[in-house]
DNA sequence: TCTCATATTTAGAATTATTCTAAGGTGTTG
DNA sequence: CAACACCTTAGAATAATTCTAAATATGAGA
């Protein structure tokens, strides 16, 4: 008896997109697949493309782009400003922070649970929160990780 | 009796680039004095050169952007990554954190002293914390303030 | 299944911030 | 004030990202 999971490699992101109300085209499909199938990534556009290629996937660098940022919109990726030079997105949504690797350029999540913040001072009138970000930098090259 | 701060408005910024070991050019004194005469500020590359220019200070974009990296690496400045689109130099290098408006794209600078993070977990083996950003990222406009 | 309106993809041009290059100008030191 | 290393600069070059407009694919309905 095959494995359901086995028979639908693309089910989860299927209906991701439905429920986004993005069609599943081709391209958003193999892109969901890299991107969900596995667990917490962040990716440059860039990266996600040549992912794509050496995938076998013909996608453009230009739909990587709208996907990332579609996918974004919809709330299946975030957006993580760290680096003025690249866009980072990440599928991890929930709530969390970040260690940067200045070195290599890598994230690694930092769960939001963890981590308290206190004696922020409030937003200023007419203003309101919309994300705290922490960024913690980091010089050096981690031993035996990603 | 004349004040001395009149007598030598650019005295500070002077003082300040030769414990740099910067040549006090024309173009580095009149950045200097736009930058640190007056309270902290946070400025980009093409804002600064506007503003020299409006100053009626003659130096091009090339220098500006050199200017202020070469400050940074003095420690005179210290790079803001809030926006991927551009980057931002801020005048105050002592440990704080950052209220960023995303409509406005302006900054406002949270005393380090004031917040506590508690619960980060360590650096991986092999990497130190070069530093900790946190940033509040704030929807809408302020009443009434910069 | 076929058709059609609409959404999507794409190549390539365009944009934008930033960096590079190489040539001429300036500050400092002896 | 000569000499040299450091600076500045115009303009070209780069790199990430966005735009454009034309071609293609998708989903709904007949």
């Amino acid at each position: 008896m095959k494995t359901v999971t086995q028979d639908r490699p693309y089910s989860q992101t299927l209906t991701r997109l439905r429920e986004a109300g993005l069609r599943p085209t081709r391209q958003r499909l193999a892109l969901g697949r890299l991107l969900f199938d596995g667990g917490d990534r962040h990716v440059t556009a860039e990266a996600l493309h040549e992912e794509a290629q050496a995938a076998g996937v013909s996608v453009s660098l230009a739909t990587v782009y709208n996907t990332l940022h579609q996918f974004t919109e919809a709330h299946l990726l975030r957006e993580v400003v760290v680096d003025s030079a690249r866009t980072y997105f990440d599928t991890n949504v929930s709530d969390h922070h970040h260690f940067f690797l200045e070195n290599s350029g890598s994230l690694m999540d930092i769960d939001g649970n963890k981590i308290a913040i206190t004696g922020l001072p409030q937003a200023p009138d007419g203003t309101d929160v919309a994300r705290v970000d922490v960024i913690v930098r980091l010089q050096g090259t981690p031993r035996a990780a990603e």
